[in-house]
DNA sequence: TACACTTTTTGACTTAAGTCAAAAATCAAT
DNA sequence: ATTGATTTTTGACTTAAGTCAAAAAGTGTA
């Protein structure tokens, strides 16, 4: 279970945490294209990528949508500082693939964290992970181009290239559909 | 002592951790100019803000330098992944006004930790906040022009604007100074 | 394989923001 | 105040990236 490996790459898992995780994570199967988490609603849940491609957008002032984030298989997301704050989150996330999930409710999280001590390394651990992509982000749109930008992402993330529609890339970077497009043409040849 | 103070509305903390606290953190008064943390070390320290404006900064492929953010009284910060990974910073800490800071070694802090467990909640709570503070930018860059990310930082950090250097913010906010002059003058009208 | 639908590419044009350099303003120290 | 250094503004010009729309390519399904 790919699950709890990644939990004991992070930390030293107990057995009886580990147990209880096994117990708790249900499984979620989705769609292409199915929406996991709705803006608007307070995001409650924890979510670990077994397999798929998920990605995270939200609606610009024109109503045209913009990805936030892409999230790839192995890796832990969810909606964090909307569960703090019990704020509705403005995100929706969306399965671009079929899709394999982990699905464990934050409060029961939280409730294992006081039992489980060992379970506050896997917080903060995902809460750096995020931080690190974040701030690899800012400094990329501090003062790179749009073409460099797009190198970037095909250096550190190149399936995100192959899975992710154009579309999508092209908010989530940043810069029109069609830079993107013209971009990509010039970087192949 | 502001910083006590913070905590308290963090997490309740122990009298005992309180103490220890108080004990632990070092008093420091830097000038303004002072570089406080130099690229290049790994980043052992915890720096809380009692008065004064700290600035992240490094120099990009030109020898330009570049703004990653600013940090104003009565924050916490740190280059968190630079200690976690023990990986050198490329950032440089620098103040900007004549400071005064509490100091804690990252390293005190992680054994604390373990004798005050209600310090995992200021841990994560300052993850958080850099987060919150590093998604907002993101989508400021990913959909907002150079004008509205200025219009931003205006009603989100004014001080900020009147405190740093025209340089500073320019390229914290991404673009170069003489736009950020231009953009000013309209606004000010 | 043919249809409808979606996504990507391309062309023509516009606009935002960058560059470079000089002038103006501000600041600091004597 | 006067000088020298630093910071900010402005002007002229260039370049990167955006917009809009149409054409082309790709996909899925009956």
């Amino acid at each position: 279970m790919k699950l709890i490996q990644q939990l004991k790459q992070i930390t030293d898992l107990s057995h009886a945490c580990e147990e209880e995780i096994k117990q708790r994570a249900k499984k979620q199967v989705v769609e292409r294209g199915e929406i996991i988490h709705a803006a608007g609603e307070v995001c409650k849940k924890l979510f670990f990528i077994d397999s798929g491609l998920l990605r995270f957008f939200y609606y610009d002032a024109e109503g045209k949508e913009v990805t936030y984030h892409f999230f790839e298989e192995n890796h832990f997301t969810s909606i964090i500082n909307s569960y703090y704050h019990k704020a509705p989150s403005f995100y929706n996330i969306q399965s671009l693939e079929n899709s394999t999930l982990y699905v464990l409710y934050f409060s029961e999280f939280e409730e294992m964290l006081e039992r489980f001590p060992e379970l506050e390394s896997v917080y903060s651990y995902v809460l750096r992970e995020f931080l690190m992509v974040a701030e690899h982000r800012i400094l990329a749109f501090q003062f790179y181009s749009a073409e460099e930008r797009y190198q970037d992402l095909l250096q550190n993330q190149p399936s995100i290239i192959q899975r992710a529609p154009l579309g999508h890339v092209a908010s989530f970077l940043g810069i029109s559909q069609a830079t993107l497009s013209r971009v990509r043409s010039r970087t192949k040849i």
